[in-house]
DNA sequence: ACATTGACCTGAGAGC
DNA sequence: TGCTCTCAGGTCAATG
């Protein structure tokens, strides 16, 4: 789920639920959840204070506190937040609960424990000790500078899409997305892309991440000639009702048409 | 210095 | 039904 269209549609969720309230307290159930900080320091951190605001950077959430500083939220692969009333019915997985004097708790899932919490006083500080490049939206990251990441890029075009330390925010499914709106092959090196293939891919680049936003990062919501509603082996293409493939990219699965994808 | 692989976790779904 | 195997939207350390 958590490439950056999720957790954009995180963080408003976030902004329309718990901001300004009075946090009670957090619970962590699993505490390698925790990046290189203490259980006990994020409860003095977050007790008694507010979330004030969010801001995103690629993937990660961050939300502001009430006094100082930031917690930091990743979800990995699996995360998401939810928010509710009744403590018992926390959600299955629930690693770390925060709950607020309304009565209400926040919960932050993971099937799988690869997502993280941790806190910073300030956000460029994190993204450079984490080396993260510019978010993919960030309207400052304009063709210019998307060009000159994919050209310093000798992988493969969908690895380089994928490579938080260049362009932040971008995962598997999006990447192929991309590349499948673009009509570019997932294996082509970057830097060999033509000026005119970097034109298209920056272009698509911002236009699925912001559909994807527009429709709540839900396939099903996403326009009838998306990939990711036919994202499967053996599904037709949209565009040309060929077989769509899977092939393996640097570890990770790669879904494209091969007859529209050269 | 850069790119790729394996390890980290837990469970769902496929295949037998 | 139950077992095993493979795979899953991410990242980091180790390896080439």
């Amino acid at each position: 789920m958590p490439e950056l269209p999720d957790v954009e549609v995180i963080r408003k969720y976030v902004d329309k639920t718990v901001l300004h309230q009075s946090i009670n307290k957090v619970e962590v159930s699993a505490k390698d959840i925790l990046d290189g900080i203490s259980e006990k320091h994020l409860q003095s951190q977050v007790k008694e204070r507010e979330f004030e605001s969010t801001y995103r950077h690629g993937k990660h959430l961050f939300a502001k506190l009430s006094g100082d500083g930031w917690v930091i939220f990743h979800f990995g692969m699996t995360g998401y937040f939810e928010y509710f009333k009744d403590k018992e019915k926390a959600p299955k997985h629930t690693r770390a609960l925060f709950s607020f004097d309304n009565c209400y708790n926040l919960a932050f899932v993971l099937q799988r424990k690869l997502g993280k919490i941790t806190l910073t006083k300030d956000i460029d500080i994190f993204v450079k000790k984490q080396n993260l490049g510019p978010d993919a939206l960030d309207k400052n990251f304009d063709l210019e500078a998307f060009k000159e990441v994919m050209q310093g890029m000798k992988s493969s075009v969908k690895s380089a899409l994928m490579n938080q330390g260049h362009i932040t925010g971008i995962g598997n499914i999006y990447s192929d997305e991309i590349l499948f709106q673009t009509g570019i092959h997932p294996k082509v090196k970057a830097n060999q892309l033509s000026n005119r293939d970097l034109d298209r891919l920056f272009k698509a680049m911002k236009e699925v991440l912001e559909t994807a936003i527009d429709s709540q990062a839900d396939p099903a919501k996403m326009p009838e000639h998306y990939l990711l509603r036919h994202r499967k082996k053996g599904e037709k293409c949209p565009a040309c009702s060929g077989e769509i493939a899977k092939i393996r990219i640097s570890g990770r699965s790669a879904y494209f048409c091969p007859n529209c994808q050269s």
